[in-house]
DNA sequence: AGCCGACAGATCGTATATCATTTCAGATAT
DNA sequence: ATATCTGAAATGATATACGATCTGTCGGCT
């Protein structure tokens, strides 16, 4: 019995190999290589990809194929901008449902990120923060924008340059304002004060890595060779 | 040379009929059946409908089958409040990119909302309301947030009861809050503040919806009988 | 040498066929 | 009369097959 159907199976299959890197952006999804591969038809892989586009993950064209989306600076931004907005919101509407177990775990999960600062772990650092905020969300009211805040940390995934989400310099200042968050909402501040607050969070985050991405000159993005990261069957 | 893929085809067939209405919340979408309406095989149908239901337009159940997305009221909440969020951003995004050109379009667009008061058109005036918004997020540099908007937008349409999207006394108050939003662009307000009466102008609308219903009495949403909603070969 | 067109391989797009699952009507038993 | 069973019809899910389109290469021409 077959809980899952073979296109759910193939969305996973591809889902997966996207967000842990192993398709990187601009690696060619071949239908009938990843059908191959699932030992399934085509025709699943297809409808996988078809969602996997919706969800703007993978850009396909046609006669010519899918491939992992590449994402531009002006691309770039504006992902950030928008989900600096959905976080904002989220963390307003979460606030007033957060229990004492909730803000403790956030602080602890804080205090972890402050110690990978000292060994420089900035992979570390970049997966806890993403628990820090899902600790904030646990209770969102509203799935809608949590979904979005979902979308956008994918997006942000697809950016495997960690130059792109960790900045040496930005990371202590960005404890720091999780601290103030959390203080902000244990005082019972109003809702619009914790949105401005958790949003001005994400466009200094924001700031900073563009401050530091034009300090250290990148070139431009490249477009990644689709052969170099084959999968060895 | 057919320049539209069948899938893509079968895409705006469907969308088509879901925005216009001839497809109702709950009415079943069967492959089979929609594929031998564009005499096409169902391959691309299911993909139609695969993308649809990213869009969260249509719900599909495994080996049971697809249906134009029920709202239920808490759902259609969190459908505001997210519109509500993106809406006031996206007028603020908008608003130091607009021209005298744009805002003089849209105070006639206003005009002519006031003039449907008069003769009772809530259908019309519910589509200039969305032509009014549109004039102003013509200039949106963020195409992700206007895409958000657009998806709202389109999630509101599935409430094909105008009781959800127009109430006789909050029309002419929404009429105002337009003027004063013009006014806060063309006196080339903070960004936060355009945003926040963008915001409240939607919550608003939602809160009086939300008086409207509980006043009105209305019952549960009920799910439409799929074959009294059949359409006419 | 450089440009252009034809060919071949790769890949996509869709139709058709087959299998699996669900649904529902009608029969049967309690 | 209600509940349950059963089997056929409807529908969805997937595999396979074939045609269409693209891409890159090879050879000829200027």
């Amino acid at each position: 019995m077959s809980a899952e159907s073979k296109s759910q199976q193939a969305y996973r299959f591809i889902r997966e190999r996207i967000d842990d890197g192993r398709y990187v952006p601009g690696y060619r999804l071949v239908l009938g290589s990843i059908a191959r591969e699932l030992d399934v038809s085509v025709v699943p892989v297809r409808e996988a990809i078809r969602r996997l586009e919706a969800e703007n993950l993978v850009t396909f064209e046609r006669n010519v194929g899918a491939q992992v989306a590449l994402i531009q600076e002006t691309e770039y931004l504006h992902t950030m901008q928008t989900l600096a907005l959905v976080e904002g919101s989220a963390t307003a509407l979460s606030a007033p449902l957060l229990t004492p177990d909730h803000l403790s775990r956030a602080r602890a999960i804080n205090e972890r990120m402050r110690r990978t600062l000292d060994d420089f772990e900035p992979h570390r650092f970049t997966e806890l923060n993403l628990e820090f905020h899902s600790v904030l969300f646990e209770e969102c009211p509203n799935p809608h924008i949590l979904d979005l805040v979902h979308r956008g940390w994918n997006r942000m995934k697809l950016l495997r340059d960690s130059s792109f989400s960790f900045v040496p310099g930005r990371a202590l200042e960005s404890v720091g304002e999780h601290d103030r968050i959390l203080d902000l909402i244990e005082a019972g501040a109003e809702p619009l004060d914790i949105e401005l607050a958790a949003r001005r969070h994400r466009t200094a985050t924001l700031d900073a890595v563009l401050a530091y991405q034009s300090e250290h000159k990148s070139p431009a993005t490249d477009v990644p060779d689709p052969e170099s990261s084959e999968i060895s069957a």
